[in-house]
DNA sequence: ACTATCGGGACATCCCGTTTCT
DNA sequence: AGAAACGGGATGTCCCGATAGT
């Protein structure tokens, strides 16, 4: 999908007309470049951040990293988001939640089974973490964890992602009819797949994420024949 | 156990007679004052950054706040790391890898069964979380997601501490034999627990925590009359 | 009159759905909402602006607050004052130092003596400054004080203003011929004056001003027997 | 005792040896740079401050170029000063009103009656205004008026001089029996002068501040022929 | 006469690592 | 082992002025 590049290349490749140093972007991210510089101002923003927030979580990512990476001025940026970081960083979360809120619609209304649809589901995110040399995991948790407590609207704004997701999810396996509990159910996929990220990302292999998604959709499949 | 409110104090007192700004300690951590003052200075480092590393991982912790909470001088600090920031993260890391692996062992052979483990496991990690005001999660977590690429050594710290961890469930779910493949159960369980503690600090509740334990271990004490 | 607290609202709303920060009006000023926003645009931005100026300066205000204030936006204010925040505090000295030269002549035409005069003059200043919980002192000292050197046309302003009322005040005082050297009475009546404005903003105590008051025009009513 | 170099030159001349503009010192100060250079950190910041303040008040001046002039760094000054530029400023202005309280009592002490000390004191201050081309009037009033109400501090340790001021105004006064009301005379005094200093500093001409030194001074001389 | 953007520099603060001295 | 001081770059935010489009 996208290649890596060098991490955070602190030394600069001399080109002749940049007088400033340019970030090398360090994650060319999801979102690249071609379609990026299309993107007016305030959508560019919203999604360098989303990028950023994914690799190394809000208090890792510096706006004036955002700002080199999506092109756009000071002014600009506190023009469309006078919230200033924190403000950006919601916004890029309920974007980015969203976009995997439609994947994991689309995902469970073109599969078979619930199952089928959570084994696609880890599938892509397993890919996406590969193809980032392992640096993509989950923007909402990478930007929970070190958010602190002063910035509580990003908890909420991750919170109101994960809750779409899991909604989603129920909805299927409730109509699947494979456990007793779906809404816990839920919560299992999604715990055990975020979960399987990080460990993923540690041992820079995504066996965990296709292993959890076997595990717990393996029991599955049994009461409904759905559809 | 204590409560935590105070948002990193990012007004000084002010007053002009203080000579040095005293740092609210926003977050008094697992390791508390009293046997903190009791610990040499390298210990009393290590437990600090351990602390904070938990709340607000590697970016969004200073080496001042850890000197400050620790009750430190810098020379202090490099003389004892002289890799700085990142070789006490390493070290913190594992001192805390050490300390959750010494509870699940503890855990493990006290239990009945390893349902019953895992259960008691799941329900130490949710009164963490639920005593600091949903802060305090997994410090291998949280340090890993936003340590970015460049520290690398931060990485195989986490890695390591995960390795041994699902050692750890591996070998005694092998024991009761409930499942077929103990190694992928193990990557479930720890998977399923890391990703709940997400939700939980999300939502603020720790009801995840229970359920996946719950719904994890449901499936299991069928086979094995455990030892 | 109204009551002045909040320290300038560092703290932004940050609810992700507000689009853009109300600044809260900390200072309200002489010229109150209601009135103000029944005035064009351009006399709009020159009342906020005098009564910013008087509470912090010329180096303290910035054209940002102005417009917030004055619901106003920067073209139009570009279109008003191309010479920009200069210039814009150029005119509101202007305006402010005609309104006090009015309220000096009014008091100076309906009181049986200058040391009346003075006096309620001296009652005005105080009972402002008290009003605005010692804030709004002169706007001509004020602005002076702190707009350096290279804001020249602001020192003009003022001087002008100074001018005109110390000639207001000389011409009362030589008609009732109460001192041998009538202008340099009115320069110590309102160097006295502004002093002990500044001395009643430091101590947040209103007695200066009547006591310089009180000191200077004890020395007269005695030559003249006035009109 | 000093010169005035250009007013804030925005222009630079192109020295062979400076790679980044060094700001020319636009107001070479009271401290001069040879004696300067001997002065300890912590003092180096405070005498430059203080001069600063003295022209620019609190909200004028910036601590960048607070740290130019005296050729400190960033970490310096944040070591010594931990409360920032508020705390540094509290400082300056005790430093700056003790040394015009011990010039005030030298002048009273060798001065044959409180009149010669007043004109004497009268007399510095005008020619300090001088010097500076209308610069540097009084550190405390510039910098109480832009320092608005979040600074609260920076009142504090203008109202500590001041007081300091009177008790030694009345002091004398008190002891040369020129007036009734000797703490009513030393609010006159001051105020005036404070006033004076303004109106001389918006017409850049020292004369007010001679002018209401002689009309006070005027009147005493009467009664007491001092000791 | 006014709106909606943008540009880029300056602001105060805090960062992490070093050095020097005891 | 540790205290005191320093260096200079990075942080997030705010600044003032300009411009393009009505």
């Amino acid at each position: 999908m996208f290649a890596m590049a060098a991490p955070k290349s602190t030394e600069q490749t001399t080109s002749p007309e940049s007088e400033r140093p340019i970030r090398t972007p360090s994650v060319s991210a999801q979102t690249d470049r071609s379609m990026l510089d299309r993107l007016p101002t305030r959508e560019r923003l919203v999604a360098v951040t989303a990028d950023l927030l994914q690799v190394r979580g809000y208090a890792g990512v510096g706006v004036t990293e955002i700002l080199d990476l999506s092109r756009s001025a000071k002014g600009s940026m506190y023009f469309h988001f006078p919230g200033g970081k924190e403000q950006l960083a919601v916004e890029a979360l309920g974007d980015r939640s969203t976009q995997i809120a439609r994947l994991i619609e689309h995902l469970m209304s073109t599969s078979p089974d619930a199952a089928t649809a959570v084994a696609a589901f880890a599938a892509v995110l397993a890919s996406r973490l590969e193809d980032s040399d392992f640096q993509r995991g989950c923007a909402l948790a990478t930007a929970l964890l070190d958010a602190g407590p002063e910035h509580d609207t990003v908890r909420t704004a991750v919170r109101t992602g994960y809750d779409r997701w899991l909604e989603l999810l129920e909805r299927r396996i409730a109509h699947d009819d494979v456990v007793d509990d779906p809404a816990a159910e839920a919560v299992l996929v999604l715990s055990a797949l975020e979960g399987a990220l990080i460990l993923a990302r540690a041992q820079r292999d995504p066996q965990p994420i296709h292993s959890v998604s076997r595990s717990i959709t393996s029991r599955w499949r049994r009461r409904a024949p759905s559809e």
